[in-house]
DNA sequence: GTCCAGAGGATTATGCAGATTTTCTCAAAA
DNA sequence: TTTTGAGAAAATCTGCATAATCCTCTGGAC
């Protein structure tokens, strides 16, 4: 009856549940994260809550203030360049390497997760959730094969920060998103092109979404989760 | 009295002692560790062990497993190998950078790190400790200009579990290290050099390390600390 | 009238001691 | 050899006690 994955843990999945809620934007940047009110909506006790968030905060997830508890970390313009600019250093060696290593079945994967995000529509309400997943796939699948599980992981952690940015700016609006052939040219510039030509179609891709966010953060539309705006 | 930094929290030190006694390898690769234990040994409640381990297990400085504990992360040639070879990618991409925006109170502080490491000798007992400190100081301080916090965050992380198989190894008698006429080698390409000298030989550098503890690997001597040898 | 310092209570984080699962051990049975 | 199950050991969880911080209000100086 069990499975070959691990029984889950209380304090496991009150870190999960918060994860995707902070990711998401539920908790809103800069809000205080209190360990009862945590408790009472996850139905657990306050240690089970204090080990998600000390979790959370090794990842830089939520912020830890010593005997001051924990807060979803405020955002910045400045934070989220360097963000993407890192993103950009690291998923790029992460291709390459990538295409160096190339497989038969990577490129199986590739085309798979493509098609699969091929189904959702990221402008359609009831689809948003399936699309963030299949697009995640999506550059998961692309940089799988680099040969470094540390690697994978730093472009994973970025990603999610990233993904924050981006669903933090959708609650201004901000609808604008990669069609589908963009991403189409991206997986034959992988599987067909150079090095080169993938990684700059890359870049262009999350340097296009930097500057969606950066658009509203100098209309000032981001500024209450700024921390001056505290 | 109170200091400017933050009080600490009891859970913090513990998280602060078991880091460093695992990097210096007091607690050997594969072995559990129980909460019960170590709460005696640090003096603490099994809460504050319980999110002290949660906490190195988010930077993979310990295992997880759910339900039955927690271990020290077992040691392989193969992990090493990646290992150095991310750091390199990593250390390499930001020592570019750093070069790039290059300041003067960057290379202020490069020249400084360098003479502090020149008080110590890695091969004697006592200075041992002040030796390692040091030298993480100098390489810290050739990518602290690198422009990016996350990077240089994913270069301690990588550097600390480095670290742990040098302080491993450093148990089977390997007093094999770096001179230091290596290090200034490495600092006068930096200040004075192209990225690229700087990068080979900042490379050239950790792969002798590599090296080092692999030829001890292939001697056998690490077996018992594998997965296997469990 | 405004500003600041300080006291005291309210709120919150932190820590602890068991109670409650879950896993592990190991010997006997199939 | 494989299975089973009781008892021991260990991890996990809860509820409360303690300690730190935050907030409000008072009183006094200017």
């Amino acid at each position: 009856m069990a499975k070959a994955g691990e029984k889950t843990t209380l304090s496991t999945t009150v870190y999960q549940k918060l994860r995707g809620d902070i990711i998401k934007g539920e908790f809103r940047p800069g809000e205080k994260l209190r360990i009862e009110p945590l408790a009472g909506i996850y139905g657990v006790g306050s240690n089970a809550v204090r080990e998600a968030l000390s979790r959370l905060s090794a990842e830089r997830l939520v912020e830890r203030y010593e005997q001051r508890g924990f807060a979803v970390p405020a955002i910045a313009l400045d934070d989220w360049r360097i963000l993407v600019r890192t993103r950009c250093w690291l998923e790029t060696k992460a291709l390459e390497e990538a295409m160096a290593n190339r497989t038969e079945s990577w490129e199986e994967a590739i085309v798979l997760s493509l098609h699969r995000l091929s189904r959702f529509r990221s402008d359609k309400a009831d689809e948003r959730g399936g699309w963030e997943d299949a697009h995640r796939n999506f550059h998961r699948a692309l940089l799988a094969n680099c040969g470094s599980p540390w690697l994978l992981e730093f472009c994973d952690v970025l990603a999610d920060h990233a993904t924050r940015y981006v669903f933090v700016s959708h609650a201004y609006g901000n609808r604008k998103r990669q069609g589908f052939s963009e991403h189409e040219a991206l997986m034959k510039a992988v599987l067909h092109g150079t090095a080169e030509q993938a990684c700059a179609l890359l870049t262009a891709h999350y340097m296009k979404t930097f500057e969606n966010v950066e658009a509203l953060f100098k209309e000032g539309l981001l500024e209450e989760f700024s921390d001056s705006g505290n």
